[in-house]
DNA sequence: GTTCGTGCAAACGGTTTGCAACAAT
DNA sequence: ATTGTTGCAAACCGTTTGCACGAAC
């Protein structure tokens, strides 16, 4: 498992510290979509000497080495998503919480149709509510 | 013109002070999507001796009234739209500038096969390019 | 011993809030 | 007089940054 981590670190070029290994290992195998302080929560509470400088850093060199994605879809705060595949999210209305929608779920026809745009990537943010039976 | 406005206003149960009438004029009609500062700063070109605050103050009372929709699809910064008809945003890469795609103009299909979700809004997300030619 | 990563605390930027002054009715 | 609105400045919160310490090779 940590080595597995290690393993995918040193694919995107991350030198694999103790404090990366123990984001990563959170972050990549989480069906949340954590926000930068609940990766903070998650990984001090088996890491409790982390600082929040680090996990910030750590997330941001994630991103930038395309390990991770940032999503910008609820209010208030950047949450990051492992899951790299083209997806689609959707968001409770009373709770905050994201989940994913596989992106064979969902069709999005007519992009072609948009002239003088070159899309590199779109995604289907819905918002509602889980029916209760 | 003031009029329509001050009409719009207390159509929507806001009572139409100078301020939110000049906050209003511009954000009802412009094609950008302003974030409250760019808001801020062209109604302060009319309006000079307006705060900041209350442009904050005010665009959260529409946003609650139902008149402005808030759009979270941008890094570091919260948009305010007045379309309230189902539609979707382009997003370009290099600018960050935010275009309207009409409702028409794309289509989503399989929403009924989420069962278990009641969703009661959703917009499609682009992100890339404008074709040069 | 140079390079890279970490931790701390301060800084930052966008947004909100408390409060006193003010306008409208 | 009461109610609602504004402006100011301070507070707030998530995030970034500068810098000195420490680890790894």
């Amino acid at each position: 498992m940590k080595d597995d981590v290690i393993k995918i670190l040193n694919d995107y070029g991350i030198q694999p510290s103790a404090q990366r290994v123990a984001v990563a290992e959170y972050v990549l195998t989480t069906e949340e979509h954590p926000s930068a302080d609940q990766v903070f929560a998650k990984v001090s509470s088996n890491f409790p000497m982390i600082s929040r400088a680090t996990i910030y850093n750590t997330l941001n060199l994630f991103v930038e080495k395309g390990l991770l994605r940032e999503l910008h879809i609820a209010a208030g705060r950047v949450v990051f998503d492992p899951n790299l595949q083209r997806h689609h999210h959707f968001i409770d209305e009373e709770s905050g919480e994201i989940t994913d929608i596989h992106g064979h779920q969902l069709e999005v026809s007519n992009l072609a149709s948009l002239k003088g745009l070159e899309i590199s990537d779109y995604q289907v943010v819905l918002r509602g509510k889980i029916k209760k039976k």
